[in-house]
RNA sequence: GCCCGGAUGGCGGAACGGUAGACGCGGAGGACUCAAAAUCCUCUGUCCGAAAGGGCGUGCGGGUUCGAAUCCCGCUCCGGGCACCA
């Protein structure tokens, strides 16, 4: 007998593990077990076994598919995700989920790059490695439906994508996008559009259309070779990815006008179960702003306009329309186009010495701060720890409500991308204003009183108004929001401004000059106008090319943005019919970032192979059900990094697909959760260099050494450059895939940042071992459970812990689910016996955890698999109610004495047993409590 | 600067306003063993005490409450977001 021996023949260790695992995994495999039907189409086998049941969409964010592969804190999301999802298919649900790759972008074009590949190359070989690691781990996901966004199945619905948002405008009158056909229908009718060229009918619907191109700011990243959106860039003027300085300059670029949507993505939010923080940061990047515009008549300086510029009212938005009469001067933005019209040559009669930046005539002084500003970078701008500079124009403008002239000053803390790129500026109620008022010399004066005893400067908040009264209008005494309608209401009459909004949001730069990306599916004629390509010819497949690198040029911030994709000329310049004959088109050279695939990926998971439709309706509508509330997919996990990039993106285009009645939800994401980040200490030598995280040894005194020599501990990501990566091949060798799982989900809950520890992990491997044992003779393999009904003590705690893991299942706690599993097993560990309903049970509370071994368990206990497709246990009420309980006696609020009672015990009898305690009477010491709370059965404080 | 989070034993973390520290790691002791590993059992916030028992304890200072880790006010530190947005 092996005993003899000392060595256990079946424990669970690492190699019992990975044999479990390899042989399920193939079961599942080969079974298509977590294959799930759909209503219709060619995915629909088995689905009038599952037609009864409610759908679940869970969704996991799709990483992009790396070179370095896989760490540790990579799974934390689909592992969640995954047992969720598990256990909703034991309690009833029918589930979809699966993950794809995000296989377009930067980092697989990067890594080819380095590496002298073709990103093609790259990137399958990086997803079949991240895939082999990934389903070692045992997830239960429909592999059929595993779609990358490089596949040429998925490219040519994206470009169709593309070309419905292209082939749509946005009614203001609906708030909607409509077929542009609709809005040519409208523009048909209107007097003059029969006369206009064919080339400018065409103009004017091009500037209609929800993709359009224009000549923007753009910000352009020399570093990368590329442009960027408003959202790639950092707030210190860098890329988001690798760090490059961007430069602002003007070019003509693809875009997407989601500011059409900005009041929809604002008011939306308020359906959708998000993380409150992520809807904020939502709020916040679209930045809605409600005031009011004012006209003010302007006039030039002496001498002007010297430089031909025009010259006409001043408009300004903003947000205080009430303090206009406070309003003792205006600032336009050094790109103000005004600013060549005012300028004078010489410093008009009123000039203070302050305001002429020391230059002999404003011409000299305007061109000047005009060269300094533009020199500087955005960087720059943030360095000079926003000391307020500016310049007077020389010319006027006059305030509406006072009749009386103020000055017009440049200044680049106005900024010409927000508003009108002119304000005016009230010092009293403004503390921009104020600090400029201040250097330069300006009159300031208080509109809304401040409160008594106001030392500070500008005065921000509420007060009634003074010092606001004219000819024709009286502020006074009123409050800041009745003063805002009321001047509004007198602007509009007036002639003078009106009520408006406006928004932080930008439109959308769509184009980036790479090489790895759809191509757009648009060429251009003769005439130089685009003309989308018929839906016949997608996808636009990418031209092989030698060299895809862009061009970086990172010192070079003049350098002009190169389209890899124009070095293959044969693929740029093309013979078509597109209806008119074959005639020659030149193609559009930029491709889409790497947000457009993950815009919609999604709904490709629902239908995954077909070439009809993007995604089916019937498909569609069944798994984006959403019982009434807004989005479909029932839960989306991922890290909060994405909260204004893809997760903006991605309800934008679903919006459109919504309008155009393509999709059948407004919403793609009801229920958003954020996983932790997996954090881990790196540590430094005397030299601040990494050294490998493995070797480094602590001793009793908390001092950490590397070689010998001691080194600082720094905690924050885990990272290949942080030399304190571990894989998730090192924990499977070890240990096991479901001892992972069970580790990262026990490490705390899901939402939170947490450190990895490699020591803790023995725990979960442990917990899983006692669970083994409790069915299993690890010395001969026997299958040893007991066929008797489990004692009364084990079906109480059998009963707690089902009641207690689906709650915790159910709402993502995962940790705590552990816990209790963790109890139970101890409890079976500690009786020395298992019977067969407590082996049962453990195998299905398992289930979602460690699929694994949970399947083996049961299998080994005479079922059928799979144990993931069994109901999920349920408790027996009556055993969840315990026949007595421990009485907490409290006196003054400290506890003093606990009692067992029965559960049934009144408030009366409560009270009655805890004053009869000894070591109450004891402090009572012969007086009358004041008070007694008694919250039976669990509780009695009594107050002396 | 503004806006969000967070802070609980040596460590990760539990805790409907009602027994603070579940569960795990680490640590101590014991059983088994020739021995070790593994396993099993007991203990493990801190201070006083031989013990019984008691004092103190959830970042700091106040408050509400019979009762606060939990609610409110004011701070400190850590993490994240925004950053001249008129």
């Amino acid at each position: 007998m092996s005993e003899a021996a000392g060595v256990p023949q079946a424990r669970y260790d690492a190699t019992l593990a990975g044999e479990i695992e390899a042989r399920w995994q193939a079961w599942w495999d080969s079974d298509g077990t977590w294959e799930v039907p759909n209503p219709s189409g060619p995915l629909s086998q088995g689905w009038e076994a599952v037609a009864q049941r409610p759908k679940a969409y869970v969704l996991d964010m799709f990483p992009y598919p790396s070179g370095s592969g896989l760490h540790v804190g990579h799974p934390l999301g689909y592992i969640g995700t995954d047992v969720y999802g598990r256990f909703l298919r034991m309690t009833g649900r029918n589930v979809i989920h699966t993950i794809g790759y995000d296989a377009f972008g930067l980092p697989a074009e990067q890594y080819a790059v380095q590496t002298g590949q073709h990103p093609r190359v790259t990137t399958e070989a990086n997803i079949a490695n991240m895939r082999r690691q990934l389903k070692r781990l045992g997830l239960a996901h429909d592999q059929r439906r595993a779609v990358a966004t490089t596949d040429a199945g998925f490219v040519r619905w994206t470009q169709w994508i593309f070309l419905r948002i292209y082939n749509s405008w946005f009614d203001p009158e609906q708030q909607r996008a409509r077929p542009i056909s609709e809005l040519e229908a409208r523009l048909a009718d209107e007097p003059g559009w029969a006369e206009l060229a064919d080339t400018e009918r065409r103009r004017r619907v091009d500037g209609h259309r929800l993709a359009y191109r224009a000549n923007a700011m753009v910000n352009w990243c020399p570093g990368l070779g590329t442009v960027l959106a408003n959202e790639e860039v950092t707030a210190d003027g860098r890329s988001e990815r690798g760090s490059y300085p961007v430069f602002r300059r003007p070019l003509t670029q693809w875009m997407l006008r989601i500011t059409a949507y900005a009041d929809r993505l604002i008011a939306d939010l308020d359906t959708l179960d998000w993380p409150e923080p992520v809807k904020l940061m939502q709020r916040n990047w679209i930045g809605r702003s409600t005031g009011a515009t004012v006209s003010f008549a302007s006039s030039a300086g002496p001498g002007a306009p010297r430089s031909g510029g025009p010259l006409g009212p001043i408009e300004v938005f903003t947000t205080r329309p009430d303090t206009l009469f406070g309003a003792t001067f205006m600032v336009l933005a050094p790109e103000h186009p005004l600013v060549d019209g005012l300028v004078a040559d010489a410093w008009p009669d009123g000039t203070r010495e302050r305001w002429t930046g020391g230059y002999g005539t404003p011409v000299e002084a305007v061109a000047a701060y005009r060269a300094s500003a533009s020199r500087a970078s955005d960087q720059d701008r943030m360095s000079e720890a926003r000391a307020k500079t500016g310049v007077f124009t020389g010319g006027w403008a006059t305030n509406p409500t006072t009749g009386r002239p103020i000055p017009v000053f440049v200044a680049d803390y106005v900024l010409m991308g927000y508003g009108t790129g002119a304000i005016m500026a009230v010092p009293a109620q403004d503390e921009r204003d104020w600090a400029f008022a201040h250097a330069y010399d300006l009159d300031i004066v208080r509109t809304v009183q401040p409160p008594e005893g106001w030392e500070g400067g500008a005065f921000t908040g509420d007060g009634p108004a003074i010092n606001s009264a004219g000819p024709g209008v009286n502020l006074d005494g009123m409050a800041v929001a009745e003063a805002k309608a009321w001047i509004t209401g007198w602007l509009e009459d007036e002639g003078h401004g009106r009520g408006a909004t406006v928004y932080k949001l930008r439109d959308w730069l769509f184009s980036r000059q790479r090489y790895w990306g759809e191509p757009f599916p648009i060429v251009y004629d003769d005439d130089g106008l685009p003309v989308a390509l018929p839906e016949s010819m997608l996808p636009v497949e990418l031209p092989e090319l030698d060299d895809f690198a862009p061009r970086s040029r990172p010192d070079d911030d003049t350098s002009e943005p190169e389209p890899p994709l124009g070095r293959c000329q044969e693929w740029v310049l093309v013979e078509l019919d597109l209806g008119e004959g074959p005639k020659r088109y030149r193609r559009e050279l930029n491709t889409m970032p790497q947000w457009a695939g993950s815009c919609w990926y999604y709904l490709r998971y629902l239908d995954p192979t077909n070439d009809e439709r993007f995604v089916d309706r019937e498909v569609e509508r069944y798994w984006m059900a959403s019982g009434g509330k807004a989005g479909g997919v029932d839960l989306y996990v991922g890290g909060v990094e994405h909260a204004v990039l893809h997760l903006l993106y991605s309800r934008f285009w679903h919006k459109v697909l919504f309008d155009l009645g393509e999709v059948s939800t407004p919403e793609p994401f009801q229920r958003l959760f954020n996983q932790g980040m997996i954090g881990a200490p790196s540590y430094l030598d005397e030299r601040g260099l990494h050294v490998p995280a493995a070797e480094v040894v602590e001793d009793a005194g908390g001092v950490f050494s590397h070689d010998g020599r001691t080194v600082t501990r720094e905690m924050g990501k885990m990272g290949k450059s942080l030399k304190n990566s571990v894989t998730p091949d090192e924990i499977y060798e070890t240990y096991g895939a479901d001892t992972l799982r069970v580790y990262e989900m026990s490490m705390g809950p899901l939402d939170m940042g947490r450190p990895w520890n490699t020591r803790d992990i023995v725990g979960s491997h442990r917990l899983l071992q006692r669970a083994w044992r409790a069915v299993v003779d690890e010395w001969d393999g026997t299958t040893r459970v007991a066929d008797e009904a489990p004692d009364p003590a084990t079906a109480r705690v059998l009963a707690r812990t089902v009641a207690g893991v689906t709650a915790d299942y159910a709402a993502l706690r995962f940790n705590t689910a552990v816990a209790k599993i963790n109890e139970l097993v101890n409890h079976l560990t500690k009786s020395g016996r298992c019977d067969r309903q407590s082996g049962e049970t453990l195998a299905l509370l398992l289930a979602p955890l460690a699929p694994h071994v949970a399947e083996e368990l049961w299998a080994r206990l005479g079922h059928q698999p799979s144990v993931g497709l069994q109901p999920f246990p349920t408790a027996d009420p009556a055993l969840l109610v315990e026949d007595t309980v421990t009485l907490v006696v409290q006196v003054n609020g400290k506890l003093r004495d606990r009692i067992e009672v029965p559960a049934t015990i009144t408030a009366e009898e409560a009270e009655e047993a805890a004053l009869s305690s000894p070591k109450v009477l004891d402090l009572l010491a012969g007086n009358t409590p004041r008070k007694v709370i008694s919250r039976p059965p669990s509780l009695v404080n009594v107050v002396l």
